[in-house]
DNA sequence: GTTATCACG
DNA sequence: ACGTACGTGATAACA
């Protein structure tokens, strides 16, 4: 048998330090040790992983060891198993609750970097004990970390230590081997016999009765072992005589199953066990997925996280002197000087005023020598100043660093931003898009342990032109220059660094110039059209109250509950969590069973128009007669834009009444509104990537895709297909791309679920590809913790590892969606930065005002109609190439409604 | 702050 | 037995 650790030169001077883990013995305790409502928002239980991963953390930083490994047991039938089938039948079933969690501590020491091992039929405690003990032997300091008392044996070397964890991740003690002997009155060596006697109710040893752990030790003590007590029977007393003589077998078999194999045929290469520096990223991205706050940081600082040095190595680079700029004279002095240098600089504003129109009172200035200066807002007035600035950001400027670029290019203006390299915000967002919130406060702590704010700053009592907050910005501007150097790494790294470069990075000028240009509105049309609905509103609120026979709120569901179901007595067809649900789809269901219900349906669409659109629309027109909405960029988790105040994203277009909301979005006069969008952008990428023949042939053929569809589901001509199938088959291939099941697709069509299945059936046997794409796509989101897009965007889904059946199924549907979403969005994109840069290389006057997914609205002077028309179509289509054509359909119209 | 609803792709 | 199509943002009600 080969050895354990071969002898190398760490392990010969004696210092080096060994940690052995049990995996599943700690996270086993911990299962118990903590609530299982310990989960995550989503419902995941993760207090096995929180337990675990909370102690390796704490011995990592306690011992700082050299080589680290995490033992598991097989779920093979292992060695004891065999040996008494008693004891297979008298241990509880392992919790599903608890096995769902072993594969997400797998991931966790695989994302740490830290080896683990196993053998095929083998317990780990053995293996542990095998290893343990041939280290030790050799002089290395080993610790064995575990939840399992078994393993009080081992300590018969002086090198060789037992981290008992008894219960939560504070409760455990480090024993040697006289630690051993206080603790349980006997040395390791009489370990085994001694719980031979006592037994042990956590592995389902049953003990002798009237012998306890005082008992079981002073008969050790007396007689050696468990031969010596049996020899010496007839001394004892007569109880414990007939309780061990009935026993005997019993306590023989326990001795057995105590010991460990200290001779495991395993063979490690101590290189092996030595932790390796792990993604820091990575890490974060997994703890925040698991919900780990607090256990972040302190991993950081277990493993000794070095953070300034991304700052500045060797210098305590966090501690910046900030200097103060007051005069015109300076602040020209230093733009030029960083101009000229040539290198990387930050930007970071300092705002003030009410949301939404705040000012920049300040500027941050950051350059990668270390040097941080303040420069007063005022003075962004003065012409020598904003000059220089402004030939600071020229397209051949030093390549700018900034967190929310587009909020300081709003800010700058009329100073143009040409230079952005690095957009830290948008950086975070393409590492985790799931994460939502990219506070630069909480990445800098995060990514570099850094804390960027005054100490004496409290929220809330700042103090505006004080020296604490001078001195802040200037540290943040400096730290959002160490983020970006850090953020285009983990970009690099994950092979990010091309969608940032070629998508993201010159969008963010793209919305910034589409926020301010914004959409003109005809205030009048506005005006008519709400006091139209709000009348409308009222008489349907009265009739609705005289048919209920009573005044109630009609906003209320809560209301609107109680008088359908309970004064008027109808029949619930779909419940909320909360009680029957009146939805819109509940509603119609009901629309037969008393009149009123049409009312109520009709009133809440009208009401919706009313208070979402033209009640708050005119609010939010600015003095220049248009509406500015803020494009979000970092917003959803697919990597679509999102709009919002306001959302410009969902004006009504499916119903006639709700498009006329639309010709209040006007063009400037001499302008028309020119819309483009892609024709079935999801289906066609959905057809890309699964490489579907038949689907890929009817988009080729220029055919009707829903009409193929059908004809494939229906197993008939396409000549054929009538309006039904066409319907059908259109609401499957949207479906598609969402994961729909049987249920889903028979809600929407109104048919039984087994009919629906049958469609399903019939699609997929039509389409096989895009079922293989569905399942891989599934499968390797599963395996990586990501789906990715065509450019290279990706989504990490935890949803996937959840042991709840419901959320593990949204997780799959959320993967199979995702790369589809995600894809369009990545050519929508593309798009958007090809129609900008071919408007500004003709000098066109045309701009970019809207896009919604797959829209794109442009307001573009007349005379520039034809040229900007087909300059649209053919950026749109040729945006990037296909198995299948991008197909553009475009219109023009005085306003918004006229342009579809 | 959360829930229900509903507008869009 | 349970839930059932992805992704957004805005509103009113309710806690």
């Amino acid at each position: 048998m080969a050895d354990a650790v071969r002898h190398r030169g760490a392990y010969s001077d004696g210092v080096s330090k060994l940690l052995l883990l049990d995996g599943h013995s700690l996270a086993y305790r911990a299962f118990y040790a903590l609530p299982t409502d310990l989960a995550t928002s989503a419902g995941m239980v993760t207090n096995a992983v929180y337990g675990f991963t909370s102690m390796l953390v704490k011995v990592l930083g306690d011992h700082q060891p050299d080589y680290v490994v995490v033992a598991f047991d097989t779920p093979a039938r292992t060695f004891r198993n065999e040996m008494d089938a008693d004891y297979k039948a008298n241990r509880k079933e392992t919790p599903d609750l608890f096995r769902s969690q072993l594969p997400l501590i797998r991931q966790v020491l695989e994302t740490l970097q830290i080896p683990t091992v196993e053998l095929e039929g083998v317990e780990a405690d053995d293996v542990i004990g095998t290893l343990a003990t041939r280290a030790a032997a050799k002089g290395i300091d080993t610790i064995v970390v575990t939840g399992d008392r078994d393993s009080y044996q081992l300590v018969q070397d002086p090198h060789l230590k037992v981290l008992y964890n008894k219960r939560g991740v504070s409760d455990y003690a480090l024993y040697d081997e006289a630690g051993i002997k206080e603790r349980t009155g006997v040395t390791p060596a009489q370990y085994p016999d001694y719980a031979a006697m006592r037994g042990d109710t956590s592995d389902n040893l049953p003990g002798v009765p009237g012998i306890g752990e005082k008992t079981a030790a002073k008969l050790i003590n007396t007689y050696g072992n468990l031969e010596g007590i049996f020899e010496h029977l007839a001394d004892l007393p007569p109880k414990q005589q007939s309780n061990l003589g009935e026993m005997r077998d019993r306590v023989f078999k326990n001795r057995e199953m105590t010991r460990l194999r200290l001779d495991c045929d395993i063979s490690l290469d101590p290189d092996d066990l030595r932790p390796t520096t792990f993604d820091r990223e990575e890490a974060r991205v997994l703890f925040t997925q698991l919900e780990f706050r607090t256990l972040y940081p302190r991993l950081l600082e277990a493993v000794g996280s070095s953070a300034t040095a991304v700052v500045d190595p060797g210098s305590e680079a966090v501690e910046v002197d900030v200097a103060h700029i007051r005069s015109a004279p300076a602040a020209v002095e230093l733009l030029d000087a960083v101009r000229s240098g040539g290198g990387r600089y930050a930007l970071e504003a300092r705002w003030a005023g009410i949301p939404g129109r705040s000012e920049i009172v300040g500027l941050g200035v950051a350059a990668t020598d270390g040097v941080a200066s303040y420069v007063a807002g005022e003075l962004l007035d003065d012409e020598t100043v904003r000059d220089a600035l402004t030939k600071l950001v020229a397209v051949d400027g030093p390549p700018l660093v900034a967190h929310r670029a587009k909020e300081l290019m709003h800010g700058l203006d009329p100073v143009e931003v040409w230079s952005l390299d690095l957009d830290t915000v948008v950086m975070a967002y393409l590492l985790d898009p799931g994460e939502g919130k990219y506070i630069l406060d909480d990445l800098v702590a995060r990514h570099l342990g850094l804390d960027v704010r005054s100490p004496d700053a409290e929220e809330g009592t700042l103090d505006l032109d004080g020296d604490t907050t001078i001195e802040e910005t200037g540290r943040r501007a400096h730290a959002v220059l160490a983020l970006g150097l850090f953020l285009e790494e983990a970009l690099r790294a994950r092979e990010l660094d091309a969608l940032y470069e070629r998508i993201e990075r010159p969008l963010v000028r793209v919305l910034e110039v589409m926020e301010s240009v914004g959409v003109r509105m005809d205030r009048e049309f506005l005006d008519e059209m709400r006091q139209d609905l709000a009348q409308r509103c009222e008489l349907l609120v009265s009739k609705i109250q005289t048919a209920a026979g009573e005044e109630f709120n009609v906003n209320s569901t809560l209301q609107v509950r109680r008088i359908l179901f309970e004064k008027l007595g109808l029949t619930p067809v779909k419940r909320t969590k909360t009680g029957p649900s009146t939805d819109a789809d509940s509603l119609q269901k009901l629309a037969d069973q008393h009149p009123m219900v049409a009312d109520l349906l009709r009133y809440r669409e009208i009401e919706k128009l009313r208070n979402t659109y033209a009640d708050a629309l005119p609010r939010l027109i600015g003095p220049d007669g248009r509406i500015h909405a803020t494009l979000n960029q970092t917003a959803t988790t697919t990597g679509r834009i999102s709009s919002e105040s306001p959302n410009l994203q969902n004006i009504p277009v499916r119903t006639a009444e709700g498009r006329e909301m639309r010709r209040a979005f006007v063009a400037n006069e001499g302008c028309g509104l020119l819309s483009a969008d892609y024709s079935q952008i999801e289906l066609r990428v959905l057809a890309h990537l699964a490489e579907d023949p038949g689907l890929i042939d009817a988009f080729e053929r220029g055919a009707d895709v829903h009409t193929t569809t059908a004809a494939g589901v229906f197993d008939v001509d396409e000549a054929d297909v009538d309006e039904f199938q066409r319907r059908f088959a259109k609401v499957v291939n949207y479906g598609l791309a969402y994961g729909m099941e049987a249920y889903g697709l028979g809600q929407r069509l109104d048919i039984p679920t087994d009919q629906a299945r049958e469609i399903l059936d019939s699609y997929f046997a039509s389409f096989p590809a895009v079922r293989e794409f569905m399942d891989r796509t599934v499968r390797e989101a599963r395996d990586r913790g990501y789906t990715t897009t065509l450019f290279g965007r990706r989504r990490q889904i935890a949803e996937l590892a959840s042991d709840n059946f419901r959320i593990r199924q949204m997780g799959e549907r959320m993967a199979q969606n995702a790369p589809v979403q995600g894809s369009a969005a990545d050519i929508f994109k593309l798009a958007m930065i090809d129609v900008d840069r071919a408007l500004r290389e003709r000098a066109l006057q045309s701009r970019m005002i809207l896009t919604v997914h797959d829209e794109l609205v442009l307001e573009v002077p007349l005379a520039e109609r034809d040229e900007v028309e087909g300059l649209v179509r053919d950026a749109m289509s040729a945006v990037t190439e296909l198995k299948v054509p991008l197909t553009v359909d475009t219109g023009f119209g005085p306003n918004w409604a006229e342009a579809k």
